[in-house]
DNA sequence: AGTAATTATTCATCTAGTGAATCATGCAGT
DNA sequence: ACTGCATGATTCACTAGATGAATAATTACT
């Protein structure tokens, strides 16, 4: 229990700096259509062409359900299709149509041109420092490099919310100082 | 802009270790009785006695009809108290109940627990890295340091399957690399 | 063939959150 | 004091996102 006197924000820190994070890529998303979620998709989809709902919504860590809600919203907007597969006629093979991989290579200068903005005011070393000490942590807390299922199991009622979650939490966290 | 060759991924690193300390937070509210949010509302009632639901409004970067929702709950579970103001009848004074207090300290010992747990696998001058590069981060973005209001104003549709709104989005900002 | 498991889908439901409308009260100007 | 406007709280209808149960089509097992 490492305790040496620093008030308990770090979590707070965390919470409040990755919801801003956060924000500043739904803002990115909200420019080309799509919400946070639906982006997601559209990322995974692109890394793995004709994978099946089911096992999209394990990857996301969420249930088939919601992720038929999903795709029919993507195939709506002519960025997904949705193809039965030959070998298995139960699953829907997913594809990026040409306009759901130019909407990914978007996504990827937006990435990229926010992590630009997010490190900005810290030194080179800085950022570099900081990067160091968030992977290690990452890794610590046995997070998923590639697809942060985050915090999927823990909050029954959630989450939403994100940050549901922890929106308004924010303040509650802060509650360690006063 | 900085961008030495490292991968775009702290804001990817933010958001899903933010996520995850919302998560272990919720956790610990959960075993409260309390949602995050209400965690939030029992905070700002402790450290201001007397507060109006406006005021508490504007803390949270809500709304009052949510207030008034989060109030009712609160109060139904005998942890805040409202009293029309004698100096302005229109205003409800909240305060915090016995058992109110109560929670409170409870929400700042599991806010030292956590933060333990967080840095724990850090060197303690790791931590005090993480943490002045943190609060350099959220200074520089202009966040309060009290309250962190975090994602309010961007996502209209929001927010929260932080969470929300953040969870499944996890994965986008991962883009930037593959 | 017949039974069980699997994939996608629909549906009813829940929660959190938002904005508009309403009510009671306070306040400023006349 | 009277009028009219502003303000705090509340209610209500509505949305978005998410969840779990039930269903249909298909495949796997034996």
């Amino acid at each position: 229990m490492p305790d040496q006197g620093r008030p308990a924000r770090i979590g707070f820190l965390l919470s409040q700096l990755g919801a801003h994070a956060a924000e500043l890529f739904a803002d990115q998303t909200r420019g080309l259509g799509i919400t946070p979620s639906e982006a997601g998709v559209i990322r995974i989809i692109g890394r793995s062409p004709g994978i099946s709902q089911r096992e999209l919504a394990q990857t996301l860590g969420s249930v088939q359900s919601r992720v038929v809600a999903l795709i029919d919203r993507l195939e709506g907007a002519g960025l997904v299709t949705r193809t039965r597969s030959s070998a298995d006629r139960r699953v829907q093979e997913l594809r990026l149509t040409e306009s759901g991989s130019a909407v990914l290579r978007a996504l990827r200068h937006a990435a990229e041109a926010q992590e630009a903005a997010i490190v900005d005011g810290l030194t080179p070393d800085q950022a570099t420092a900081l990067f160091g000490l968030l992977s290690k942590l990452s890794s610590l807390r046995g997070l998923d490099a590639e697809v942060h299922i985050g915090y999927r199991e823990a909050a029954s009622p959630v989450k939403s919310t994100v940050p549901t979650s922890y929106h308004d939490a924010a303040s509650p966290l802060k509650s360690t100082a006063p």
